[in-house]
This record gives C-alpha cells, sequence and structure tokens, in this order.
DNA sequence: TAATTAAATGAAAATTATTTTCATTTAGAC
DNA sequence: GTCTAAATGAAAATAATTTTCATTTAATTA
C-alpha cells in the first residue's frame, strides 16, 4: 500500500504547503516510478516534463517529502540517498533488484524477537532497524 | 571475533600489498576504534600520528580494506560509508549505538526463514541483506 | 648492501553532490 | 484583483570524492 499522488497533494494542501507545478511534476515522477530514483535521476525526468526546474528545487522537494514521511530513502550498495513512495506509516522495508532497481516493499520481517534478544543480550534500548534485501526480480534473471 | 592489526597486515602482505607506515596508521586507528568512522573523521586521526599523510590516502587505503573484505559499510541515519573493522566473513550486523557512535555486531538475525518466504513470494533470487539496528547503549541511556 | 621497479603517495585539479544566499515569482487567502 | 508568506531559480559556496601526474618508497633481486 503506496500513498497516492491525490492523497500526498491532499496532505500537503491541508499542512500548509503550496502545490506548486514543480511539486506536482516531482511527485508525478516519483509516484509513477517502481524503482528508487537518486536526486539527479529524479531531476533528469522531471526536467523532460517541466524544464523550467532546477536541480535544488527536486532537493528541498524530496527534504520536504521525507520528512512529511511521505517518501523514504534507500540506502542498498552504497548508494545512499534514493528514494521511493512508501506507504502511510506502515513498517515496512525494501527488496531491491540489483537489475533494474525496482524496490518491492515487505512488512514481514519478523524482526521483533531478534529486537527483544538483542536489546536484552546488549542492553541496548533499541529504535529502530534498517532491512534491505537486495537480489536479482524474475524479470531480470530471465534476462541473463 | 575481528580481525587483528597483525592478521590484517599479513594479509596484505600475502597478497602482494605493500605495508607501507601510512596503511599501518590507518589500519591502527580503525583496530583501535570501537565505532565506526567516516573518512574525515578517520583522516582527523590519523593526521596526529602521521601528519604527512593525506586524505587522498585514506581513500584509498579504505578502498582497498574494504575490497579485500577486512572492513565494511556502515549506512545508519542517512551518513553513508563509514567503516569499521569486521569478523573474517562471519555473517553478521551491526547495532549502532545513535550516542557514541558503538558499533556491536551481532550475528543471530534469523533471516534464512524471512529470506526464504520472501524470496518464493516475490519471485526474487535473493543475494544479500542489509540490517542495521539503531538504538541507544547503556552507558548513553545512564548519562540522559 | 646497493640497484631496481612496480606500487603507493601527496598535491593539485577535476568532478560530483549538496546547501546557502538572495532577488524574483507565485499559490492561495482575502 | 490585491496581498503576503512561501517557493523558486541562478549562482555561489561548501563538502565529498576521484583523477592525474610527478615523486617517493617497500620489498625484491643482483
Amino acid at each position: 500500500m503506496v500513498f497516492t499522488e491525490k492523497r500526498i497533494t491532499s496532505i500537503l494542501r491541508q499542512r500548509g504547503y503550496k502545490l506548486t507545478p514543480q511539486r506536482r511534476a516531482v511527485l508525478g515522477i516519483i509516484a509513477h516510478s517502481n524503482g528508487h530514483l537518486t536526486p539527479a535521476a529524479l531531476y533528469d525526468r522531471v526536467h523532460q516534463q517541466y524544464p523550467g526546474i532546477g536541480l535544488v528545487t527536486i532537493y528541498r522537494t524530496l527534504g520536504l517529502l521525507a520528512q512529511l514521511g511521505l517518501i523514504c530513502e534507500v540506502h542498498a550498495g552504497g548508494n545512499c540517498r534514493s528514494y521511493l513512495l512508501r506507504g502511510p506509516s506502515e513498517h515496512h522495508h525494501h527488496l531491491i533488484c540489483s537489475g533494474c532497481g525496482t524496490v518491492v516493499d515487505f512488512a514481514d520481517c519478523d524482526l521483533a524477537q531478534v529486537t527483544e534478544r538483542i536489546s536484552r543480550k546488549t542492553g541496548f534500548e533499541i529504535d529502530s532497524h534498517l532491512v534491505e534485501f537486495v537480489g536479482r526480480c524474475q524479470d531480470c534473471r530471465q534476462k541473463t
């Protein structure tokens, strides 16, 4: 489950943010991408659709959306700071295809027990965890 | 279980890499740090001990050590590319203290079943996973 | 031990990524 | 339509990383 473009625009409006065409363009691209996008890659795509836009606006928009919890970061494989739409606050993780970059969400990480055990063992109070699986999707495997 | 400084130098020599004082200095700092270090932070420390060293050499040394699998990357919290010593090829993950940066390894992630299930569900062939827990260690909790 | 050489280094420049500044524009409220 | 705070774009500033290239050096060999 993922936010729709419409839902996001309504959240932005609710919170008093302006709905500029630039933001719409960025949102449109993110919402219709099935993989994750670096700021630069996003810029390239948005730029085609809205040539006037500056890279700064991409950064600012991503920052805003991330801050509002509407998109989240992907780390995998040394590329930090890629973004993709995320479902509304549900706990989930990402499965990333190393071939095409597609990201599939999954929620059943079964980490509660592990967290509990590690917390007990180490005395840490655990606030969050980051889980990412990297592999090759069916399509990419067939192409090889 | 973690590589000793001595063990690493012997591995480097075995593989035909030169044991320069710069590399020794970098290794020394990494080996005696209990947390993870960004290239810049590492540079600061090494520089005190070996003032002639350049930041480039830090990057090159980290690159080499990572390539040889002697150190690994930490992502947590948006700071990419920090490094710490790692045990020889054992599967493990990191628990990172957000207060002091200390990294504790753990191996019992119980992700085999999850991996299997997700693989079956999605058709992905899963090559690797990244798990990081972030929390506060006992010391840091007591200080608050 | 001295000579040799491929590998490693440092400095500087180049590249890339990200943030800040500031004058101008504009979405949305009235 | 007017107003205003928020958003934008361009350019500069900052930060992170990599490349280039002339020089140095670790470790092998004579």
